[in-house]
DNA sequence: CAAAACATTAAAATTTTATTTAACAAATTT
DNA sequence: AAATTTGTTAAATAAAATTTTAATGTTTTG
């Protein structure tokens, strides 16, 4: 059986996409999607524009699946919707940017994790406060008490250091620290 | 019903706790682990050491399950085994400093998605090169594998970034970009 | 070295999460 | 405005992950 030159030429594109198709996939559960949301990214990632049936499609999986998957990664601002005229189809794109998929992630993450822990412990600290300061306590309440302030307040040198972190990746000044380009 | 001031503390002192550890098992996702897995690190932020049957008596859950929850923590670092003479149960240690959990997990997390995207990607450059370099193909596919190669080649910049980010943070020096305290 | 204490693995059960089919809602075109 | 196309929600199903009970292995102690 012969194959044209253009033949194989598809085979092996099709075998280079399929490679980095499944790395990302892979490596996407850092951004806590599922292996078929991965999937779907990796996908759209070499292609221009696609639609919920072209998905569909490629992924041999149901539309309101598609529906959903998509969703969740704009969410996570790894695709985009795109505004087409003349179909009537929605349209995404992937963002094929990996810096603006991580600073977008890992800030929207980092901010969660410092506002709910931080807003945890602000609760805590009033009533370890209201212990420590209770003279009606005994010593060992109060030492207890004083104990756990002490731990959340070394907890906050953390957060407060997310939280510049964050900043620095906002304002980009992280890529004077370390150029995108070494 | 009377309270002493000593109940009373304790009260206090354990709503603190919970706001907190309630807190940072919700905020744990971010490193992979389901709630019961943070749950169980918040709790065991808060004790010195822990043996399997602490655990399980804390949070009313099964030993197996314990066993499994700790190598999970143990696995990315959060949870240190403790060499406790005189017992001869396993004891385990939470590790309380944030920064190294964080330094720790990040940096193995992003090293893994360095390096299978550069595999599949070194992988895929030798074909989508053979295509290009194919006389006998036609221009068109010379230009798609050629297109591909380029979005591969400008990813490369974000995985080399994402390596010497790690490797800033593996020797400590995002600290002085960025000090621990500001 | 046998017995006891403890931890881990295996299998089963439960729960949760993901996916699909079917129904519904929204929008566009004729 | 009716009909058609498209997208989303809801309910049902399927798949996966978590948890438990039961069994096994391992270490320590007497």
């Amino acid at each position: 059986m012969e194959r044209s030159p253009d033949e194989q030429a598809i085979e092996k594109i099709d075998y280079a996409k399929d490679q980095v198709i499944g790395a990302i996939s892979e490596t996407m559960d850092l951004y806590g999607v599922t292996p078929s949301v991965g999937k779907l990214y990796a996908t759209m990632y070499f292609k221009g524009r696609m639609n919920l049936d072209e998905m569909r499609e490629e992924l041999e999986m149901s539309k309101p699946s598609m529906s959903t998957s998509v969703r969740k990664l704009q969410e996570i601002d790894m695709v985009k919707k795109t505004f087409q005229r003349g179909s009537r189809k929605h349209t995404y794109m992937a963002e094929k940017d990996f810096f603006r998929s991580f600073m977008s992630f890992y800030c929207k993450m980092w901010e969660r994790e410092v506002k709910m822990n931080m807003e945890a412990i602000y609760e805590a600290d009033f009533y370890l406060k209201e212990v420590m300061e209770d003279q009606y306590c005994s010593q060992e309440m109060r030492d207890e008490a004083n104990e756990y302030y002490q731990m959340l307040e070394s907890s906050k040198i953390y957060y407060h250091w997310l939280e510049r972190l964050v900043e620095s990746i906002r304002n980009e000044s992280i890529f004077d620290f370390l150029p995108k380009h070494e």
